[in-house]
DNA sequence: CTGAAAGCGCTTACAG
DNA sequence: CTGAAAGCGCTTACAG
């Protein structure tokens, strides 16, 4: 029952464990017959390399860490999921597995444990904050990483759809069907993503030689009762168009909206920098941004296992992005 | 740079490495005074053990899986992230790790890899199907794993909520309020959950001496459109009640029923066997089974450890469950 | 209570 | 092209 090792497949050959080694895995010189002939027992006896002596022998571990956050309503948003299931896919293709790490905000702790565990080869950082402590630690600890999302160091490998251009796309499609009074609710501000779709408002509202409304604007709207709040204070100050963030926002906004009878797009008009399934069935159907999210899991994974093979890698890696124009504008 | 071994700490206590090995896990007579010494040593000189040597020597990996199944909406429930979440907090505490491994169906394929690799001590899963695979490669390999859900085998250790008694809870309640003809739809039937919530309903609908309504009952209900069109013929059926087996299901059946203008609960009562927060702020609430699923991952993460370490685990673990009577009914 | 030695199953300079 | 040997950093019978 006990697993075949490579001393077995060497002793039945009559060859070194050297020899059988290098056949496995190709390095340094060897004749053509002989890897055959090892290919072929391992295939008839069913040999399988032990991983963890592998292990022990290279000081790689042939894992990768995945950070997701565990802010409470993240549970909620799709995003994690689905980037997570990309890297999982591509990762496990590359036969590399994958832990999930939960941290708190932007606490460090439960990377460090798994650092100081020596378990994982490198790590992908699903969001990045202002200030990341995480990437702090993993630069310190000089580990491979890559970041989807923005980052303040500039010298970080990211894979990233490039929010702000995104934003200001939709925000500047927005401000040809209504006059100026274009408003905007966003999430946490610490989110590098955060402030990079308000830079692609802005950037919008700029090009067309508009103004902007800061008495429009709302940030930090983390709580279903805040975001319905706002919305009720947005139509008192005249928004023409609410443009939310991401898709939880918007729907609180599309239910609270529909709670009170006003009507969308003809009362206010309403787009989401974001799309998932959350909205799909909605009607009326949302204006929005469209992700691959998965695909950017993927491509995460792609560069992460590239770095950590030694290969060069592009230093930023950007996704491409559509605008969906459906009903709500 | 490099990390100091446990020989360095040996060489620098004049001690063999064995005795510090045993200081270190305090297996084997050893005494106070050397354990003192080594343990300030380690602390002072921060030391930290080779998770892998560790592997190799005792054939433990101090990893677990967690299986998540990749079926094109799961990504919308937030049940597997929660669990996940409940499942990575407890190993951590235990100085465990969690491989996320996606499975499609009841396809076996990335566990075989997994399980090849040896990289795992032990397997929880999410979700269990009828003619499960996977329990069945489990079973085969003769793991150690726990199924969060009902299996067909009642030797596998479970950890669950007793879906069945929960649902024919919230049956009988809202049999109370109704003349007889409630509704139910649900989703794949394939899922042994779906069958367990189906078993709690008709129990309750016998239980109250009446009599089952098959054209009220649609099962394998998956796609939002299919939803709507079964919300629309239950209408024309006079349902007086729709009962939906999650919240997935309850978000496009009230969607549905608000874009139609169709109130509830005065033209029709809803309630949900599953209360996630996509419910949480609908208006009118909704009537649901409460489940605590966090807790599901950390106490399934409890009792496979517990196995792992070859302590006795309870066969099933069932955990308490609320019925939250809102608006709807 | 402590230690020398073998072992976990690989890889990899080094020598031939 | 192939092999003997040392090494990765731990654990654990065995002996004392």
């Amino acid at each position: 029952m006990s697993r075949i090792t490579i001393a077995d497949v060497a002793e039945a050959l009559g060859i070194s464990k050297t020899t059988v080694s290098r056949a496995i895995s190709g390095k340094g010189r060897i004749s053509e017959e002989t890897i055959k002939k090892v290919k072929e027992y391992i295939e008839a006896n069913n040999y399988k390399p032990n991983v963890i002596a592998k292990s022990l022998a290279q000081s790689k571990t042939y894992n990768i860490a995945m950070i997701i956050p565990a802010d409470c309503n993240v549970s909620e948003l799709p995003f994690f999921q689905s980037c997570m299931y990309g890297v999982c896919e591509r990762a496990a293709e590359r036969d590399y597995d994958v832990l999930a790490v939960y941290t708190m905000g932007n606490e460090a702790k439960n990377l460090e444990r798994i650092l100081i565990n020596n378990k994982i080869d490198g790590v992908i950082l699903s969001r990045t904050l202002v200030n990341d402590r995480l990437v702090k630690e993993l630069r310190d600890h000089n580990l491979p990483f890559v970041a989807i999302g923005s980052t303040e160091d500039e010298q970080i490998v990211r894979v990233d759809h490039d929010h702000r251009s995104a934003c200001r796309e939709l925000t500047s499609f927005i401000l040809q069907s209504v006059h100026d009074r274009v408003a905007l609710i966003g999430g946490n501000n610490t989110h590098m993503v955060t402030r990079m779709r308000y830079l692609g408002f802005t950037d919008a509202i700029k090009a067309e030689g508009l103004k902007l409304h800061p008495e429009l604007i709302f940030l930090n709207a983390e709580t279903p009762e805040s975001i319905e709040d706002i919305t009720e204070e947005l139509l008192r100050r005249n928004a023409e168009c609410i443009v939310c963030m991401d898709d939880m926002i918007c729907s609180k906004v599309l239910q609270k909206l529909s709670r009170d009878h006003v009507s969308v797009p003809e009362r206010v008009k309403v787009a989401s920098f974001y799309n998932s399934r959350l909205l799909d069935t909605h009607v009326p159907a949302v204006t929005s941004l469209d992700f691959d999210v998965q695909e950017l899991g993927t491509r995460a994974a792609d560069v992460l296992l590239d770095m950590i093979a030694g290969k060069d890698v592009p230093g930023v890696t950007l996704l491409p992005y559509r605008i969906t124009v459906r009903e709500t504008v």
